[in-house]
DNA sequence: TTTTATTGATTGAACGTTCAATAAAAACAT
DNA sequence: ATGTTTTTATTGAACGTTCAATCAATAAAA
């Protein structure tokens, strides 16, 4: 059947097959023979286009990896979005995105987590991600909150964002996306508060 | 070998010896034999304790959860706690105790999340952990604040507290204790505050 | 002698990987 | 156009490994 160009095609079924296999059955027993049979393909074809399943899971991760950042940095890129508090929001909306917010990817990221404690090559995918949100969070509080405040901010929203990800995961009910922003905005707008009382640069 | 009652014995050695298995090499890895080796006793004697693997498991995740449930209790049972400040003080506290915030418990704590997707057995433990953790925060918010606040202000601690959790089971440097309780003792004040500024109650 | 504790070789199932074989599109030659 | 060769894509059985579970055998306290 040899079309020309099915690397690109197959590898996007074969993660995605990888994501709702994991959703299924969970990671242990996400097995290749499962994968490729949900992609509607032999399993051999997974070591030829990811060398075998380890690169397999480290492409799937590296996809939900790119679409958190894709999801933050649409919503960054709209041209509303100019003052502290609206980037912050942006940061926030995005990272409870639909992309993010649904159980099979919620399932992936919580055994890629665990994986991630003994697998070097996922260890510093996943490190790359904790960074850049608190940095990018760190970077607009800064705008407003001398340097120790802004760090001291940061750190706490950011743990916010993932405290209100991880519970919502767990949560039999799922995630309430909108009550779970809410409360991420009040934290923004707390440490906003604090820094007006106190020394206000900017708003 | 046989003196009698080795049976909590040898619970114990290889409940610890499990934890220390999935430190050393992930969940995934930790297979009876190497547990068992670990342990010092033959591979059989897990399946005569514990009526196989999934047995350990279940008995190892009770085991963490027993502990964090008894951090929390002894702080709260201190006799100089009475508001609820103080208590909300003491349930942080007995989150960040020793005995939870170690490579070890961490690592497993992940993996325990990550399985506990799929196991119902599993599930059903984390899930009382969870709803303990937000029921104990919700029932001292309530003294000072109106239902639907509480509520809120609940949720948003257990999932700052979670957070500042994960994100130091997740750093490369671990977890820095007292600036994760000084976040979230802030959120607190900041709860409290806004509630003696509008319906004050107590304090 | 009976009971309790423990061993470790064995078993059967399941896994990831490999590779010779196959099939068909594409490229080339006529 | 037509036939031939090359290239790309794919299969799935076979292989070697690893695992959890089992159980007959063993050992020592009761």
């Amino acid at each position: 059947m040899p079309k020309l160009g099915m690397q690109p095609i197959r590898r996007r079924q074969l993660i995605q097959a990888t994501l709702e296999a994991i959703d299924d059955v969970g990671l242990a027993d996400a097995t290749i023979a499962r994968i490729a049979n949900r992609a509607g393909v032999s399993a051999g074809i997974i070591s030829h286009y990811f060398g075998g399943k380890d690169g397999l899971l480290e492409s799937t991760m590296r996809q939900i990896l790119w679409d958190l950042g894709n999801a933050v940095a649409l919503r960054r890129a709209r041209d509303d979005v100019e003052s502290p508090r609206e980037h912050l929001h942006a940061i926030i909306d995005g990272n409870f995105d639909r992309s993010q917010v649904n159980k099979t990817v919620m399932k992936t990221w919580l055994a890629f987590w665990s994986v991630s404690m003994h697998r070097s090559d996922l260890q510093r995918l996943q490190r790359v991600n904790d960074r850049r949100l608190y940095s990018n969070i760190c970077h607009h509080f800064r705008r407003c909150l001398p340097r120790s405040d802004a760090q001291q901010a940061a750190r706490g929203l950011a743990a916010m964002i993932d405290g209100l990800w991880l519970r919502g995961a767990l949560a039999p009910q799922g995630i309430d996306v909108d009550r779970a922003r809410q409360l991420a905005y009040d934290y923004v707008e707390e440490q906003l508060a604090y820094a007006k009382s106190h020394a206000p640069i900017n708003a």
